[in-house]
RNA sequence: GGAGAGGUGGCCGAGUUGGCUUAAGGCAGCCGCCUGCUAAGCGGUUGUGGGGGUAAAACUUCACCGGGGGUUCGAAUCCCCCCCUCUCCGCCA
């Protein structure tokens, strides 16, 4: 969510901003909202102004014995006016809360502007890719040839986009995230262990409601959704609370399964791991000072890519321009990481700053000392990493020629020892 | 699912015969004093959000005691509905 007054103040900007998205929103319609809703609010507030006045002559006068009849006819009149105007304002504040809900945040300046994924800005790669002496199956092949995935047990269970691992393939994603979880814990990250049902707060706190709520799956008789990713739970865990400076920054670090609808994506990246309904993650989540959320993206990514260092992939990280940034966030590097097999880049982690987007929406507050205006702290977040297309990747960027994939040094511990799969 | 208790400011916690209670008291925070030893004492100060006002303040005003309705000139206090938390019982892991 916006800051209502910087919509009054600057509603250029905010137009030009929603453009370079690719929104189309009317903005016109929110200022006119806000005017009218002010305005209403100014008459009501005289009013109740006469009435506490007026209310308290009231009690003055029955205590000394004199008469309050006309003060109490017309009082009366007042009070009816009052309620017609209250419930105006409750109409115009439902229908603007409504709108400023949908409204996507403002691009940072830095973020370069464009019109979708291709005016993406490669910021920097990672690793080689080297020549190919062989030719390399794509993952799903390699994982069901060894036997450790078995899509058509998957899509018998649950359906298409569901996946079981099995032997090592499930060790593997163990190990994963025992691999991920211990390296973000050394940095500082505290292990959370967070619901993954949420309610509509919690959506509504971290922007995945209302306006993405197709996305999601939502268990109704309990009006709880599965959560799209941990971040809901994870920043929400400080909703409505203040935070000290001196607890800054806070660091979490939580593994989940995560659960997305992806409804209108249908066609796209069908095969594999690519494009599933649930899928396990680790997440890392900062709640900074507003001065430093940008230092504090950096060091996210660095924090991110530190995992796929440690798997020996090959990465870049890039930096999505206005287009293609999501709906909460101000800006946004994504780390893909390359897969020989199917010859593409995976995002395996987006690492954004939502500034104090989601601090508005969440009520996250920082301590003032006295004399200064409370401010909203900045979230950041990103995975780290997410799973299926991190199997993917070390499927066909680790694999032998003999059809074999090697398991990363540093991850060999987590894996008991195995050095192979297949 | 059944029975009971309760939801008040950053936290704890008073206040329910309706009217200087935005709300005592405590803690915490801030400012100052005192004190010479990681502490204590004393005095002052500090809720949140919105509007008007100002260069910024000062100032002024409205709202807010879980949420939503209602009664009333006036509600934290009375009435209705809903939500949540806790305790006990049941059921399940």
């Amino acid at each position: 969510m916006l800051d209502k007054r910087l919509i009054r103040d600057n509603p250029e900007a905010i137009r030009r901003a929603i453009e370079t998205r690719g929104y189309t929103m009317d903005v016109d319609q929110i200022i006119a909202l806000d005017k009218e809703l002010l305005e209403n609010l100014q008459a009501a507030d005289k009013l109740k102004h006469e009435r506490n006045v007026k209310s308290e002559e009231i009690g003055n006068r029955k205590r000394a014995g004199k008469s309050t009849k006309e003060l109490h006819e017309h009082l009366k009149k007042i009070s009816l006016e009052i309620k017609t105007l209250e419930a105006k304002d409750k109409n115009l504040s439902e229908k603007l809360n409504e709108l400023l809900l949908l409204l996507p945040n403002i691009p940072h300046e830095s973020v370069p502007v464009g019109n979708g994924p291709e005016d993406n800005v490669v910021v920097r790669i990672h690793g080689e890719i080297p020549e190919q002496f062989f030719d390399i199956a794509p993952h799903w092949e390699i994982g069901e040839r060894i036997g450790v995935l078995d899509l058509e047990a998957g899509r018998k269970i649950s359906g298409r986009g569901f996946i079981v691992f099995r032997k090592e393939g499930a060790l593997l994603c163990r190990a994963l995230v025992n691999l991920m979880l211990d390296t973000h814990r050394e940095k500082g990250y505290e292990e959370v262990l967070i619901p993954y049902m949420v309610n509509r707060d919690a959506m509504i706190g971290t922007g995945q409601l209302p306006k993405l709520s197709d996305d999601m799956y939502l268990c109704e008789v309990d009006d709880l959704f599965l959560i799209p990713t941990s971040e809901v739970p994870i920043t929400n865990i400080h909703r409505d609370t203040f935070i000290a400076l001196e607890d800054l920054p806070l660091k979490h670090t939580a593994f989940s399964p995560c659960f997305r609808r992806e409804a209108g994506s249908y066609g796209a990246d069908t095969r594999g791991l690519l494009r599933v309904h649930q899928f396990d993650k680790v997440e890392i989540v900062k709640i900074v000072h507003p001065d430093t959320s940008y230092e504090e993206l950096e060091s996210l990514v660095l924090d991110a890519s530190a995992i796929l260092d440690a798997l020996e992939l090959p990465y870049r990280v890039v930096e999505l321009c206005t287009a293609d940034l999501g709906f909460a966030a101000a800006k946004c590097y994504d780390l893909e990481v390359y897969a020989p097999g199917i010859k593409k880049w995976l995002e395996v982690s987006s690492c954004s700053n939502f500034e104090a987007f989601q601090a508005r929406r969440a009520n996250i507050k920082l301590k003032k000392t006295p004399g200064e205006k409370h401010r909203f702290a900045h979230t950041l977040n990103g995975s780290g990493l997410a799973l299926p297309r991190i199997i993917a990747a070390i499927f066909e960027f680790h694999q032998t020629p003999t059809g074999r994939v090697k398991i990363p040094k540093r991850l060999v511990p987590y894996m008991h020892g195995v050095e192979y799969l297949g």
